[in-house]
DNA sequence: GTCTATAGGGCGATAGAC
DNA sequence: GTCTATCGCCCTATAGAC
């Protein structure tokens, strides 16, 4: 397999393992079994742990913001309010590239690194840029969207789809908190269970 | 030093470690050296590791809970509105409380994990159905409540706020997703690097 | 109640063959 | 381009003294 594609399909699955177990609790073996490749295949392609999850991060930002750009570009000079949702909806389906909203939070919460802390603040502030200079959100709309954002991270992080259906007061909190995204949040579940 | 009051000072120190270095990226000898004890010490007392998170995490849900249902409590019966502010200002002060939100956040994010991911979601569906229950709040206002809490544990987590002087993209976004909590967050990083 | 010493296991990274 | 073998470190947990 050419150098390019291997080093996509390694970030496709670093992505993974990253988003579901935490920079410090994956192991590069963990990747490299995900990738169908051997343990020092992955470290001799991507030199350290700690620069294949910064590849990780700035791969997972990309596609981020491309995928609000994208949205912005399409919409046209058509109605504001319309912007809002479609750009939410827009994120709430980068959830189905498995890992890449979970590497972000992942990211995030590694601020006290000296590393990984810089280039976690960095790709925060620019997608808050890209909300309010490109897409045209006031800082109230900014605040509301992030913010629902992360509380749809962490729901997801930590499982809470999984209970849905057996337990009611699961299924509250995902109607109060993410009312609109509760289907598709409930199939990825499922869909990672099996 | 009797066997309560050390078992307190170590699950402070370890509230600390665990919410800046996350779960697994703390050890225990961190722990230790941070309660001034040895190692070995740390572990015999709580058993294992994970233990000692699962305490961590149990304290931390006790403080909080108990913090809101004193704010409800002391609230009485008048204007409703005023509730969600209070509980709002109560659960800011609790950053001051060093890594305890920070340690329930990253209890959040381990929802893969086969002990601590029921233990973390059973925590927040219990902070949910207080503010449902006890606080009278609306799922609208919950939603509200709990999004722009894991946005300010994220802010706080991704260490945001050390830039709030030298970065203005910095201070646009905490002014916009955390208004009357920037001065809080910016003193307690101050203190931190201190 | 608290320590020192250390066993035991796992992980990131390197060496080097093919 | 990819692997096997392995080094060396770090970390959790145990043993056992004081």
């Amino acid at each position: 397999m050419p150098a390019g594609e291997r080093r996509e399909s390694i970030l496709e699955a670093a992505t993974a393992v990253f988003g579901e177990r935490g920079y410090v609790g994956t192991t590069t073996d963990a990747v490299a079994k995900a990738a169908g490749v051997s343990q020092p295949y992955v470290v001799r392609m991507f030199g350290t742990k700690e620069q294949l999850f910064l590849e990780v991060l700035q791969r997972a930002l990309d596609r981020l913001l491309a995928t609000f750009r994208g949205v912005i570009a399409e919409h046209g000079p058509g109605g504001k309010e319309a912007l809002g949702a479609l750009i939410g909806n827009a994120y709430a389906d980068l959830l189905r590239d498995r890992g890449l909203l979970l590497s972000l939070m992942q990211a995030f919460m590694l601020g006290a690194d000296p590393v990984i802390g810089p280039a976690a603040r960095a790709g925060l502030l620019e997608v808050y840029a890209v909300l309010r200079d490109e897409a045209g959100f006031t800082s109230d709309e900014a605040d509301a969207f992030l913010s629902h954002g992360m509380m749809l991270n962490t729901l997801v992080a930590i499982g809470m789809a999984g209970s849905y259906e057996t337990d009611p007061s699961a299924r509250e909190l995902i109607d109060a908190c993410a009312p609109s995204k509760a289907p598709l949040i409930v199939r990825l579940a499922k869909q990672h269970r099996a």
